[in-house]
DNA sequence: GCAAGGTC
């Protein structure tokens, strides 16, 4: 008998189904000679520190460094403290009696570091020595699963993959550990100050930027508008100079030939600019950006829109919701067609369902080298019925995308007038001749400029208008805003490195904080820890959190660039290289970091609030 | 009581 394994249930279905395996058992599907079964992410984890003889919060256990670590069954939270999480123990139980059974064992987890890990705890904790092969797909169609299992690797080539996931796990864990109790034992109070790789370079982020926020000194500037009249329409026109004395400001209106100073005809148009802008659709969405879009639009915290997408995906009617994708394969976008159709009767997107049926679709989202474990959330085609309106909303907000990402480009008429009346004032002004993607949602442009004029009069190169008035604009200077979650998300997948090209900002996804199925945990757990909190949008820090960063903002934990050190190193391990003298590394490092912050917090004033 | 990673 040959055992497949999945790292969750939906992927062991999948295969399962393109076997044509329908008999179900309690924790597996059997059928045509195979078994299928599945894990649900990790199963087991590092084991916590008593297990190593480390009893106890105690300065001379520090740091904790466990000659070989061991592996626990993943513990869930109860009245009676951490225990072993039942379901997973069944799981565990299920999947013994399987392997024990088995004659090979095919791999199907995830095709990346963390799929890996998983497999190789429950092989290793079982103690299993049965042969192994491994399955790498990226795509769950029965095309790509038929195509890799004509094509299944020797277990042994991920050994190295495995090497550097287990290295993370163990650089994670000397690292978190002893600083969280070292940082605790020395602040002397008796709550959990906790540090990680990834949770304190996020709150130092927050605090950074909320201290350049309070500690910002506007400064005043002064810029001149003219209101310009062509036939009764009246626009305005902006001196794009910016003057930092009213004096200066007051020369420029002074030389404005308006009306009121005598000039009938003072506005000279010096030139007149129409061109065409197209607005690609943007890509499909990824877990990290549909958090973003519906914590703007929807004010739903990070956490709140995993939970949805998790429901509506256990509901089957979108596809696996923790992707870090924004792209579909080939194979995938075949089906998109027969999709859009599905929701030519849906009340708000209908109109453009049809428009689009049977359209020419833009490709922007279709590459499968950019599709990694999983590709972008779609609708499933499912129909759904009688959702929460929470859930109605997610729903919405991915099947909208699908319509904007294959929709045509957008068209704006960009219009630009100069004219001259004493000083030189620019008008400007979009009008979308085309909405394309955008008729979808049929939202405003949310980075329109201020002065923006809504439309402008059609006027020529050297007409003279009145100039109906002139006016002062006294400005200041505004610091970068605090940071809410959909900002900070986007900041996490660039480790705070300021990006706003969508593309560019998307090749720097490996080196980011956190993952997209881990970063809504990250921003609980600051607020947990009474860190962060959530005033109304924003993410602030509270007198604890300042207190912390304080002491550890120049240590390489609170910094972003440790994360990307390790990801270098660690892709040097799956390339081969040796795993010892990155362990020493971080071995020596949690022995600085440690006795560092042993000494450290004994300075940390905590103010309770 | 503690990390970060995955997922019901």
């Amino acid at each position: 008998m040959k055992v497949i394994i999945a790292e969750k249930p939906s992927v062991a279905r999948e295969i399962a189904k393109v076997f044509g395996a329908t008999t179900k058992k309690d924790g597996y599907m059997e059928g045509k000679g195979y078994t299928f079964t599945w894990a649900f992410g990790h199963l087991l984890q590092l084991a916590a520190p008593q297990e190593y003889g480390f009893y106890g919060w105690n300065v001379q256990n520090l740091p904790m460094l466990p000659l070989k670590f061991k592996l626990a069954i993943r513990k869930v939270k109860t009245k009676d403290g951490m225990v072993d999480d039942p379901g997973v123990r069944k799981q565990l139980d299920i999947i013994k009696g399987l392997f024990d059974e088995a004659t090979e064992i095919i791999v199907a987890t995830d095709a990346g570091r963390e799929g890996e890990l998983i497999f190789r705890y429950i092989y290793y904790y079982l103690k299993c020595k049965k042969p192994f092969k491994r399955l790498w797909i990226s795509s769950q169609t029965d095309e790509a699963i038929k195509d890799g299992f004509r094509n299944l690797k020797p277990g042994s080539d991920y050994d190295t993959l495995f090497n550097s996931a287990h290295c993370r796990s163990q650089s994670d864990w000397l690292v978190g550990m002893n600083a969280t109790q070292a940082l605790s034992l020395s602040a002397g109070t008796r709550s959990v100050l906790s540090l990680g790789r990834v949770q304190t370079p996020t709150l130092a982020m927050i605090c950074a930027r909320y201290l350049e926020n309070k500690n910002f000194v506007p400064e005043p500037f002064y810029q001149v508008s003219i209101m310009v009249d062509k036939d009764g329409q009246v626009f305005r026109a902006l001196n794009e100079e910016k003057f930092k004395t009213k004096e200066e400001a007051q020369l420029i209106i002074d030389e404005v030939r308006d009306t009121a100073s005598g000039v009938p005809d003072g506005g000279h148009i010096l030139s007149v600019e129409a061109k065409p802008r197209k607005e690609p659709p943007p890509l499909l969405h990824d877990l990290s950006s549909l958090q973003q879009e519906a914590n703007k639009k929807k004010g739903f915290t990070a956490d709140q829109t995993l939970t949805l997408l998790q429901n509506l995906y256990e509901s089957k009617l979108v596809t696996y919701p923790r992707t870090g994708s924004r792209y579909i394969g080939d194979d995938v976008f075949a089906g998109v067609p027969v999709l859009i159709d599905k929701f030519k009767d849906h009340p708000e997107f209908g109109k453009q369902a049809t428009a689009l049926s049977g359209a020419k679709l833009s490709k922007r989202s279709v590459n499968a080298k950019k599709v990694t474990d999983h590709h972008a959330i779609l609708p499933t085609g499912e129909i759904p019925y009688q959702l929460s309106p929470d859930r109605q909303a997610i729903y919405d907000l991915v099947a909208g995308r699908m319509l904007e990402a294959f929709h045509q480009d957008c068209i704006k008429e960009i219009t630009k007038i100069t004219v001259q009346s004493g000083s030189n004032f620019i008008a400007s002004g979009t009008v979308i001749s085309n909405a394309g993607w955008r008729a979808v949602f049929n939202e405003p442009d949310e980075d329109k400029k201020e002065e923006e004029n809504a439309s402008l009069p059609k006027v020529k190169q050297g007409e003279n208008l009145p100039v109906t008035d002139k006016s002062l604009l006294e400005k200041q200077t505004k610091p970068k805003p605090m940071y809410n979650e959909a900002s900070l998300l986007k900041a996490l997948e660039t480790a705070g490195k300021e990006i706003d090209d969508e593309e560019l900002r998307y090749a720097m996804k490996d080196s980011g904080l956190g993952t997209p199925a881990t970063r809504a945990a990250i921003i609980e757990t600051l607020i947990k820890r009474d860190y962060i909190l959530r005033e109304k949008k924003n993410l602030l820090p509270t007198a604890t959190g300042l207190a912390v960063y304080d002491v550890v903002k120049d240590h390489r934990i609170a910094q972003a660039e440790l994360t990307g050190n390790w990801e270098k190193r660690l892709e040097e391990i799956r390339s081969g290289a040796s795993v010892e003298s990155f362990q020493e590394e971080i071995k020596a490092y949690t022995r600085d970091i440690t006795r560092e912050l042993l000494k450290a917090g004994k300075g940390m004033m905590i103010v309770k609030t």
